[in-house]
DNA sequence: AAGATCTTCAACCGCTTGTTT
DNA sequence: TAAACAAGCGGTTGAAGATCT
């Protein structure tokens, strides 16, 4: 493929906008729709390329917009969903109406991620929001390739924390700078699935946080948190045209609340939809999936 | 008060993906 | 089928403002 040449090669305006461009951008937009960014900005009377229009247009001028600090609510949104998907900031933006892709990269890397690598911070808070926070926090996806997906969990020492009132990762060698391990899950048949956790240096980072937080965090965490109210195991086939899953429910009924109905049906392969699905399944669960191939 | 350092975020860059010809 | 094109995505940059020393 030619690449299209750059706007300084173009003799095309780089930079801040003006309010003046802003302007013209959108009321030519809304006259005329944007059919073509890159014929745009010449019809509309613009010294820029297409791309940086289009970039104006979806991540400033466009009404839907919403302005303003991030909700906590949203925050929690952006991290459970960084869980799930990873940096794929344009579907965590999805989901979360009027918010850019772009806005929520800069939140990301400004608050959250930090908020999240300072466990003292967390538990000094006064609001309870960051104790689900950090409860929150059992997965990462790990997507290799286009194909394939896995939301990995930290629930294995967590489950062990809590079972056994011990919060320790003693299965992880925490000198590497790239360490695995693994842990077993049980399925319906009681048979056990071997769950591979690639954990990078920065995840091994994050997960530090759980051998810091001690166990009565934790049980907190566990009472508090709706995703450990139904601490389930997950039966995942291999197939992915066959990924209904099965739950064992724990009888813990401090961990598990009989009175919620977990009821489940076909999983899309459409990815929005299928994502939702598996979201929510994450949410009540709080246990790895493999993701199928949207 | 002033310079240094840090933080934030809009914008850019290069690459990938999807569509059209 | 391949090339060309357009759009979209995520990583990165740099200017401006805030904070620190």
């Amino acid at each position: 493929m030619v690449r299209a040449p750059c706007c300084e090669k173009m003799g095309l305006k780089k930079g801040p906008w003006t309010p003046e461009e802003d302007q013209i951008l959108t009321s030519y937009i809304q006259k005329h729709g944007h059919g073509n960014w890159r014929a745009l900005p010449k019809q509309a009377g613009l010294s820029r390329c297409g791309k940086s229009c289009r970039l104006r247009w979806i991540n400033y001028l466009r009404p839907d917009i919403k302005r303003g600090n991030f909700t906590i609510e949203e925050e929690e949104t952006i991290i459970k969903l960084h869980e799930m998907l990873g940096n794929r900031w344009s579907a965590i933006a999805a989901k979360l109406p009027g918010r850019t892709d772009n806005e929520i990269k800069n939140v990301w890397h400004t608050h959250l991620k930090k908020r999240l690598n300072k466990p003292n911070q967390m538990n000094s808070s006064s609001s309870s929001d960051n104790t689900k926070r950090v409860s929150n926090k059992k997965a990462k996806i790990k997507r290799s390739d286009s194909n394939s997906s896995t939301i990995t969990t930290l629930q294995s020492s967590e489950q062990t924390s809590l079972n056994n009132g011990n919060n320790n990762l003693a299965e992880m060698d925490t000198t590497s700078t790239s360490s695995e391990f693994s842990s077993a899950t049980t399925n319906n048949n009681g048979e056990s699935k071997n769950m591979d956790m690639n954990i990078k240096s920065e995840e091994l980072e994050d997960s530090s946080l759980e051998t810091i937080i001690d166990e009565s965090f934790w049980l907190e965490a566990a009472m508090d948190d709706e995703t450990t109210n139904n601490n389930n195991n997950m039966t995942i086939s291999n197939n992915s045209n066959e990924l209904l899953p099965s739950l064992q429910y724990y009888d813990d009924p401090l961990l598990f609340n009989s009175e919620e109905n977990l009821s489940f049906q076909e999983p899309s392969t459409n990815f929005d939809d299928g994502m939702d699905f598996w979201y929510d399944i994450f949410l009540r669960t709080g246990e790895s999936i493999e993701l199928p191939d949207f």
